[in-house]
DNA sequence: TTTTTATATTGCAATATTACGATATATATC
DNA sequence: GATATATATCGTAATATTGCAATATAAAAA
């Protein structure tokens, strides 16, 4: 085994855990904080403020972007990448569901 | 190689790389979902309620609970478990950040 | 104390992820 | 066209994750 039995799963659970599991990696999380500091578009600079080789930055700015969370558009020679803000929402479901719950049950079990 | 890089990063990135991770399976999503419908602790049924094992929805709940995202307190011979809003509290910072980047920006790059 | 019930741990096989060097591709500039 | 620059893909090694049968543990009930 290994593989994980996403047929056996609803829909918005299989979704929910890409996008989640898209953001399940440090480079990932600072790829997605660096978006959000320079406040704008950038077009190539994120090999240079990661610790990683270029293919592996490669690798996890595409993951980003089959999961959702991010955009990429050629701009040039360079790519232009932004936050996917479609991505960012759907996540936002299950903080907000957690939210209401917390505030019902003020957590007074465990 | 294969192993995270996590000593180039901060501790805030590998943390939230944690949190995130840990909500990064369809089955950790069910987990959570059914802790919110439920509405209270439950106790032992998440088993009946997964199409997965009794070992492996055990180590699902592990890895829910090493990450801080969910508490699990004996109760007789059967376990209690709920949300812990401290990590929950913790992801929401993130998602906090993206939401005044997107005020702010109306993501009008790409 | 024995048995039952609930959960955790171990061990292992299948698969996935991470990382990078080498190389390919694609556009811009000369 | 030739060259430079930016990014993606391939191939592959190291490591991590997923899943379960078998087994261990621990408390409750008999």
């Amino acid at each position: 085994m290994g593989a994980t039995k996403s047929e056996h799963f609803t829909d918005e659970q299989n979704q929910l855990a890409i996008l989640t599991k898209a953001l399940g990696h440090p480079a990932r999380i600072a790829i997605i904080q660096y978006l959000l500091k320079v406040n704008t578009c950038i077009c190539g600079d994120i090999v240079n403020e990661l610790p990683l080789s270029q293919p592996t930055v490669s690798q996890h700015l595409k993951e980003l972007k089959n999961a959702g969370l991010i955009k990429g558009n050629v701009e040039g020679n360079a790519i232009c990448y932004c936050i996917n803000e479609i991505g960012f929402a759907k996540i936002k479901g299950l903080f907000t569901q957690v939210d209401l719950h917390l505030e019902k049950t003020k957590n007074e079990c465990c």
